[in-house]
DNA sequence: GTAGTCAGTGAACAACTGTTACCTGAACGG
DNA sequence: CCGTTCAGGTAACAGTTGTTCACTGACTAC
């Protein structure tokens, strides 16, 4: 379904991803409610009014971003979740896809670190419902894991939130380091002690 | 030191005060990035040619933003480090702080939480370099420690970074839990069932 | 008492903002 | 082929922005 790749659609997408991506390039060094309409269609070389064909106004396209960047992260998740081994080296896993996804999508993540907690409520709220989705996820995976048998839904929740704040606290991490490579590894390394700290008080919950 | 208490003294105090309670008041559902000059002074029932006698720009002003809310959460961190007793209380006596902060000052922490990641580089590195500072403070504690004797610097470190990013973790899950009580309680839960599980991964931690 | 300091004001500026109504021309369906 | 659709452009609008300058008048130091 939705092929639709005549002549006038497929342009009508590249002027889409020009927004898209101006907007992201711009969010480097800014937050979403400080970026104005006619920033971005200054720098996707399109007239302001060009952007209503697309977009309903500056939240709407936020919460487009939101959808791209959680997409992936999304995915990245699963895979992770569905990866066999123990504990450690599911951890091992994670940091290695999250890694992964801040150097292939730097300004998506960037996006979803500032915008999380940031002054816009369509997009904060927007990433809050995705992400109970993903702890909710990350919650039913745990809870069919012979590590947490027998644990009561609260300390499965409050685990599963647990790991993903960690997520978020790892890409912000990777996200700073991403200039030295020394900065990088070390970042790699106290993600990954501390994931091995939280494996451990798992290992020894009493619920 | 400072008395200064003559008249014209304590007038310009208030002004500033309104200023950045002004300022306080509007960033409760906006980022200081989208915030104006005039929009501050407005609020304040001032002139905007009176901001430039206390502030050189909005930068500024958020920085002294950033002190104020960090001089209560410094002495909060501090009162807690200090705390006697075993982890166990210790965490409680964490959770309690930090709700009484948000309770008190739900602004400032606020105000903290979403320009950690947010859209104006001089806060935000005024905010990280505090909080480095924090980092450091909980590591020397946490070094004169029986439960980790004999771990080495990088562990301590990374228990500490941990340790801080859950602090945050917690202020924000308060802010959006304020509304109902028992939401506010089950946040409570939450964090203190996280501290526990985190210090459980400490007495089994193998350096 | 008097001269000086200085917090706050008022008016003006060029630049920019989001949004509207209307126009253009190339791709489209039949 | 021809009438229609529609992505994008132009021009204009009323507001708002940060910053400047000169000015006022209550406080201060002497």
């Amino acid at each position: 379904m939705s092929a639709e790749t005549g002549l006038r659609e497929t342009q009508r997408r590249r002027t889409r991803r020009a927004l898209l991506d101006a907007a992201l390039s711009e969010l480097a060094e800014r937050s979403l409610g400080s970026l104005g309409l006619r920033e971005v269609t200054r720098a996707a070389g399109v007239a302001p009014t060009a952007f209503y064909r697309h977009f309903r106004g500056m939240d709407e396209l936020g919460t487009v971003l939101v959808e791209e960047a959680l997409a992936s992260l999304h995915g990245t998740v699963r895979e992770i979740l569905a990866a066999t081994g123990d504990a450690e080296r599911r951890g091992e896993a994670a940091v290695r896809l999250i890694a992964e996804l801040v150097r292939s999508r730097p300004a998506h993540v960037r996006f979803l670190v500032r915008e999380r907690h940031g002054g816009v409520p369509a997009v904060r709220e927007a990433i809050a419902a995705q992400l109970d989705v993903l702890a909710d996820e990350t919650g039913a995976a745990l809870g069919s894991d012979p590590v947490s048998a027998g644990w009561d839904r609260d300390d499965v929740t409050m685990l599963s939130r647990l790991l993903v704040d960690h997520m978020f606290m790892t890409a912000s991490a990777f996200l700073t380091a991403s200039l030295r490579e020394e900065d990088w590894s070390a970042a790699t390394g106290t993600a990954l002690a501390q994931l091995r700290l939280i494996h451990l008080g798992r290992v020894h919950w009493a619920s």
